[in-house]
RNA sequence: CGGAGUGUAGCGCAGUCUGGUAGCGCACCUGCUUCGGGAGCAGGGGGUCGGAGGUUCGAAUCCUCUCACUCCGACCA
């Protein structure tokens, strides 16, 4: 993509209302435009990486072997009456009237819409376990939506629902559920560690959040350091296998790890006097098991081997797309800008031409943006007629993991600058070196 | 929902107390110079001062009402 053809609305100056780092960078790195407290338009920039996240959850989810489906925005007030929420939410949920005086909503959440799917089309223990999915905008009408798109009011939100015939399926769809979590948060370049949780409104028994570490969460953490060194890394797991994900989630689960809410002092004091850690967290997934909380009203039921009719066992699976923004930038920055880990970056690497209009240096740039390309790397080729200072800023703010810097005075020589974003380390290159490092770079990503 | 603030050009702000033709910096446009970490000079364009009503010869400024947004706290993916 060329700079001089996009659109990329860069602020030099910090706007007033930011006051944390992501949302600061994101509105001056042209993500996003505050449209009403706590609802955004996504500029392209922000939209690719929202794109990306996305990507990455579907892909995991996918590998799970959790289906893909797309409820609605608005749902009707009935559903909700069935299961009771429709008076218990409360103010959090808009409230519509269509022209027909038919009371609708602006959904905060599926968990009726997806059990009226289920009951409508299954009838067989045989057709479980099933886990379906979406990616969808949600809305609370929070008292106070802030820090930008962290706790905005739409925001975009993967919630999953499984299904299953017997608690223990529904054990392993829980465990399971933790093992693609942990697998998207780490490709996204985030350490999010499952914690013990309260339930919420959404209710249940067992549930773990999955917090961020950074110093403007919301929620306040206690932790054994153990767990920060617990690396998924590139371990292959049998999604069916239960053992295997029950091991894999014992392993995340027996280090101390609590929000405020399940925090139990006493135990906590057992841990090792060092490794007893307190912190802040950007809670970017939650996890439940509610049993048939939704399937008895609802009558979301099974014909079991022996003919009886039975409520399934549900629960619902979280992770706040559209905030994972604000907490990877919080997690991933620098007085500079963002560092956008690898995972999720708008554009794996820029360019940067430092003496635009100069034959050799266009045409290097040129070469660059279109070996790249045939490598299916799509570069943003800084093509402005900058002072070089401009064009360091502008990568810097965007936060793209690596830079390519082409000037006449390296050409001479038969090199351009390869620059880490993350170290601030260059080294000097051919051009067909720096095309082929970069496409190393990302054959792991 | 309690408390505190702020609305003046795309962004950051001054001007409001004490009423008298709306300003500054950045950004934008034109020209010249400059060119490896947000350049310099010269010229230029852009705002019915959040909205409505009122007071006044005259309102960004005073009064009333209203809308929006932000921050702190209590609540939440």
């Amino acid at each position: 993509m060329r700079l001089t053809r996009y659109f990329l609305p860069v602020l030099k100056e910090n706007p007033a209302e930011a006051q944390i780092v992501s949302h600061r960078y994101m509105l001056r790195a042209g993500m996003i435009k505050q449209q009403a407290a706590g609802i955004y338009s996504w500029l392209p920039l922000g939209y690719r990486v929202l794109r990306r996240i996305e990507q990455i959850v579907h892909e995991e989810q996918q590998k799970a072997g959790h289906i893909p489906l797309l409820m609605p925005t608005l749902q009707p007030a009935d559903l909700w009456r069935e299961s009771g929420r429709y008076d218990d939410y409360g103010e959090e949920m808009l409230r519509i009237t269509d022209r027909h005086k038919r009371d609708m909503l602006y959904g905060p959440t599926n968990e009726e819409m997806i059990t009226d799917i289920f009951r409508a089309h299954v009838e067989s223990y045989k057709q479980l376990p099933l886990t379906l999915y979406h990616i969808q905008w949600k809305f609370r009408d929070e008292v106070r939506p802030r820090f930008g798109v962290m706790r905005g009011r739409e925001f975009l939100m993967k919630d999953g629902y499984n299904f299953d015939l017997t608690y223990e399926d529904a054990i392993h769809a829980y465990n399971r559920h933790m093992v693609s979590y942990l697998r998207t948060y780490e490709r996204m370049g985030l350490q999010a560690i499952p914690m013990r949780a309260a339930s919420g409104p959404i209710g249940g028994d067992n549930t773990h959040e999955f917090l961020v570490l950074a110093s403007t969460g919301e929620s306040e953490v206690f932790y054994d350091s153990a767990i920060t060194s617990l690396k998924f890394g590139d371990r292959v797991v049998d999604f069916d296998d239960r053992a295997e994900c029950a091991k894999i989630v014992e392993e995340w689960t027996t280090p101390y790890a609590r929000t405020d809410e399940t925090h139990d002092v006493a135990l906590f004091h057992e841990i090792p006097a060092e490794r007893q850690k307190t912190s802040r967290g950007i809670e970017v997934g939650q996890i439940f098991y509610f049993g048939t909380k939704y399937s008895e009203p609802m009558g979301a039921t099974v014909v079991t081997p022996d003919g009886n009719r039975v409520p399934v066992h549900m629960g619902s699976h979280g992770i706040g797309v559209s905030r994972l923004l604000g907490a990877i930038i919080e997690a991933s920055h620098d007085d500079k800008g963002i560092i956008w880990p690898e995972g999720v970056t708008p554009f794996p690497v820029g360019i940067v031409n430092l003496k635009q209009g100069d034959g050799a240096a266009d045409a290097a740039c040129e070469a660059i943006e279109k070996a790249l390309l045939a490598k299916g790397l799509e570069p943003l080729y800084d093509d402005r007629d900058e002072r070089a200072g401009a064009k360091f800023a502008t990568m810097d703010l965007i936060g793209l993991p690596w830079r390519i810097t082409v000037g006449p005075r390296g050409l001479a020589a038969g090199k351009v600058e390869l620059t880490s974003r993350r170290t601030g380390e260059s080294e000097e290159m051919s051009p067909e070196a720096a095309v082929a490092r970069i496409a190393e770079i990302y054959a792991g990503v």
